[in-house]
DNA sequence: CTAGGGTTAG
């Protein structure tokens, strides 16, 4: 009995229910006859696959391949997204009705096959079949895959044409297809061509529309009625069908309506505000709005930028009786994330909790991302951990909070963790974790990631590839940076700010300042971030006009008003080369100097011995900043220089007064894999007898060749001769001391330091690079010093 | 037919 092979109580009961009604017509039917109409006539009672599956069988079995049964078992199939299944149907149906062509389009577009959905439209159409409402929404997220506004636009036009833009389900996926791809074409200068159709498709081409009789102000929505109207001048190759040829007529009205406002007569001062997007004036054309057309249209205010139109519409929801879900706070999360609004974000958390969609994957991830851009990891970490399921966007979320927070170390720890547990990696993965290779320089672990973007083929995207020439140009490899950069095939102003921030802090001033005259001449607009990439190449190459043109450039052709970092880069500037008062005077026209500004020129003062500069500027700093223990260091350091050494006492001991201690200096150097870290006279390492071994010797050699150790930076009130071994144990020393005994000769030694340089380790490093006749390369916290027989590449002005 | 995460910073 068929009844107990399909085993579904709901189809038994539904069989009863049909057979009491039609119990005439069911009379003269087999069971098997009655279970198949039945299912036919209620194609969602089919509840699995298998169900379907069976329901074929007995169409082939007892119906002799009845093309309207296997038809509507074609449409059961495309609704369990079976391709293969579906498409098997589909090919041995001689004449395909609207259903099949339907079915057929769906299941294409489900399975992202968006090339064949939208050419088995066309082809429907040029087989005489007239679309329904049920084909559109396929069709336009093609369209939306295929990221091709063009074909978009004459669905659009079709869809006008039927007079089906009234329909609830084609106008939400108008909209989606508009808001992903209308602000994509907007920013590129020449439209992108739309996706060739297959070969075998004879037919006229979609979107081949013309845009030159349309003014700038136009619209895709526009351009869609645009191509109607010339469709309507050229022959159709399928006649239009008369039951809807009075839409037509009212679609026509409603193209002069657009028109007039978007044609231009408005002036063009205006065009920005009178510049509608095609999304927007669908939600307005539309008759009746659900849920997801607020959601559609809310996010895709959201993802344009449109914040304050996006949360408006939130409100206005409320006046249509609906009531935000998981889709609407998911979209307008992350505009408080931007703003880092934690009180919107807990009032948004609450409201998920009230409304129990707390545990929702996607504003899981939108809480982990704002409460991380707020600096409160641990909530985040939190919120992480309740997640009953964790795909690849909540991990990147995650993960990226740890490394923007600077928690390097655990970004590393979850982005194993993430590997662990089976998630794919993708483009954001990389992009978030590189930097923390950067910054770490553990250039072992970001060769192993760049491995594995190579593996995954994401080495062209733009984002993974800037972080990488920022991590490459960070662990000292400046020449590889440049490679990845030049392989890039599209660049952004990241990349070339990244690629002159490297120039910049390995002190090749020039290679910044012509890549960047590059980038304005590939029309890239620089910001905020690249000025201060290119004054801090001038700053660290002494280029005094360059820097204040750029400053003055920066103001007044981009319209940056200048922040900290520019002024820093510049007062550094003007302090290196001794134009101390004009740097000072600079300082003091800035609107709230801070002491990190103010410490830059502390710094000049020292190079250029200028005490009462010195005393002048220390005032200052102290006034707004009292607890800027680097300055205190610094002006030490100045008395000392100047044998004033009652008044660098002083300057201790007020140190000492305020209870402050120096930050632990410390550098690491990267060995077969291994990072070996040491601090200043750090006995702990294995190696350490060999190390100190090495460094005496070297220092012998030093002395015969003219090093004179400097001890006036040594703050420890201590014998000269403890100083000296002070010095000598310097944690850049120790790493350098390692690198020498375990690499071979002429081998590169690369060490980072957490602090800036000392003053006598500068010198001796000078001299170590000329004796062992090798280049060292030491990271700072602001800039690479290569040290190479004898020099360096700062120019001695750090 | 609708939603979340990413690169540059004296």
């Amino acid at each position: 009995m068929i009844l107990t092979t399909l085993r579904q109580q709901t189809i038994c009961l539904l069989v009863e229910e049909l057979y009491e009604k039609n119990a005439d017509d069911f009379r003269q039917m087999s069971s098997a006859q009655i279970v198949v109409k039945t299912l036919l006539d209620n194609p969602s009672s089919v509840r699995s696959k298998f169900q379907a599956k069976q329901l074929h069988a007995q169409i082939i079995k007892h119906e002799k391949n009845n093309p309207i049964h296997l038809t509507a078992v074609l449409s059961i199939y495309s609704n369990f997204e079976l391709l293969h299944e579906s498409l098997n149907l589909f090919n041995i149906l001689h004449s395909r009705s609207s259903l099949a062509w339907k079915s057929i389009i769906r299941c294409y577009t489900s399975h992202g096959l968006s090339l064949l959905s939208v050419s088995s439209f066309i082809q429907m159409r040029v087989s005489g079949i007239y679309p329904d409402h049920n084909v559109f929404p396929s069709v336009l997220k093609s369209c939306t895959l295929l990221k091709s506004l063009r074909l978009g636009e004459s669905i659009h036009g079709c869809i006008i044409r039927l007079g089906l833009d009234f329909d609830l389900y084609t106008g939400n996926a108008l909209m989606n297809m508009y808001s992903k791809l209308e602000d994509l074409h907007r920013n590129c200068e020449t439209r992108i061509q739309p996706a060739t159709v297959s070969d075998e498709i004879p037919q006229r081409k979609l979107g081949n529309v013309c845009r030159t009789n349309l003014s700038s102000t136009s619209t895709s929505y526009d351009v869609a009625h645009e191509f109607e109207r010339r469709m309507a001048g050229i022959s159709p190759t399928v006649s239009l069908n008369p039951t809807i040829s009075h839409k037509t007529q009212y679609v026509g009205e409603i193209v002069d309506q657009f028109g007039g406002i978007s044609r231009g007569e408005m002036p063009s001062r205006e065009a920005s505000k009178v510049f509608q997007s095609s999304m927007n004036k669908v939600f307005e054309m539309m008759p009746t709005r659900d849920l997801v057309s607020w959601n559609t249209v809310i996010a895709g205010n959201a993802q344009n930028g449109m914040y304050e139109e996006a949360l408006t519409m939130v409100r206005d929801m409320g006046n249509a009786n609906l009531k935000p879900d998981s889709f609407t706070v998911s979209s307008v999360l992350p505009i408080f994330a931007e703003y880092a609004d934690i009180g919107k974000g807990r009032e948004i958390h609450g409201y998920a909790i009230r409304h129990s969609f707390d545990s929702d994957l996607y504003l899981g991830s939108s809480m982990i991302d704002i409460y991380a851009k707020c600096t409160r990891v641990d909530a985040a970490y939190r919120l992480f951990c309740l997640l009953s399921y964790r795909d690849s966007v909540s991990w990147n979320s995650m993960i990226a909070g740890c490394v923007q927070n600077g928690l390097f170390d655990d970004g590393l720890r979850l982005f194993r963790e993430m590997l662990a547990a089976k998630v794919q990696p993708g483009y954001v993965s990389f992009s978030s974790i590189i930097p923390a290779c950067a910054y770490l320089t553990t250039l072992h672990l970001g060769k192993q990631l760049h491995a594995q973007i190579l593996r995954c083929g994401l080495d062209k995207n733009a984002f993974v590839a800037s972080s990488l020439v920022d991590m490459y140009a960070k662990c000292g490899y400046i020449k590889i940076a440049r490679c990845i950069f030049d392989e890039m095939e599209l660049r952004d102003m990241v990349s070339w700010t990244a690629m002159i921030m490297g120039y910049a802090l390995h002190g090749h001033a020039h290679d910044a300042l012509s890549l960047f005259q590059k980038m304005k001449i590939e029309g890239v607009k620089p910001n905020y971030v690249a000025f201060v990439a290119i004054l801090t190449a001038c700053s660290h190459a002494g280029l005094v006009d360059e820097a204040q043109d750029y400053f003055d450039k920066m103001v007044h052709d981009y319209g940056i008003s200048p922040g900290l970092e520019h002024y820093a880069a510049v007062a550094d500037l003007l302090g290196r080369v001794g134009r101390l008062k004009e740097a000072y005077d600079f300082i003091s026209s800035m609107p709230a100097p801070t002491g990190s500004v103010w410490s830059t020129l502390l710094a000049g003062c020292r190079v250029h011995k200028n005490i009462e500069m010195a005393e002048k500027v220390a005032e200052q700093l102290f006034k707004v900043d009292p607890e800027n223990m680097g300055a205190y260091v610094l002006l030490s350091n100045i008395y000392s220089g100047a044998k004033r050494w009652r008044d660098a006492a002083k300057v201790r001991i007020a140190m000492k007064n305020k209870g402050m201690k120096k930050k632990p200096a410390c550098s690491w150097i990267e060995m077969k894999k291994k990072v070996h870290a040491f601090v200043a006279g750090d006995k702990s390492h294995p190696d350490y007898d060999r190390i100190n071994d090495a460094l005496e010797v070297l220092l012998e050699q030093m002395e015969r060749e003219g090093y004179v150790p400097d001890t006036s930076e040594v703050l420890h009130d201590v014998e000269e001769e403890l100083k000296r071994s002070l010095l000598s144990s310097h944690s850049e020393r120790l790493a350098i001391g390692f690198g020498l005994i375990s690499t071979p000769p002429g081998t590169t030694i690369r060490v980072t330091k957490n602090i800036r340089v000392c003053t006598d380790c500068h010198t001796a490093v000078k001299f170590i690079s000329k004796i062992v006749g090798r280049e060292i390369i030491v990271r700072d916290n602001s800039r690479f010093h290569h040290f190479r027989d004898g020099k360096c590449s700062c120019g001695d002005y750090w």
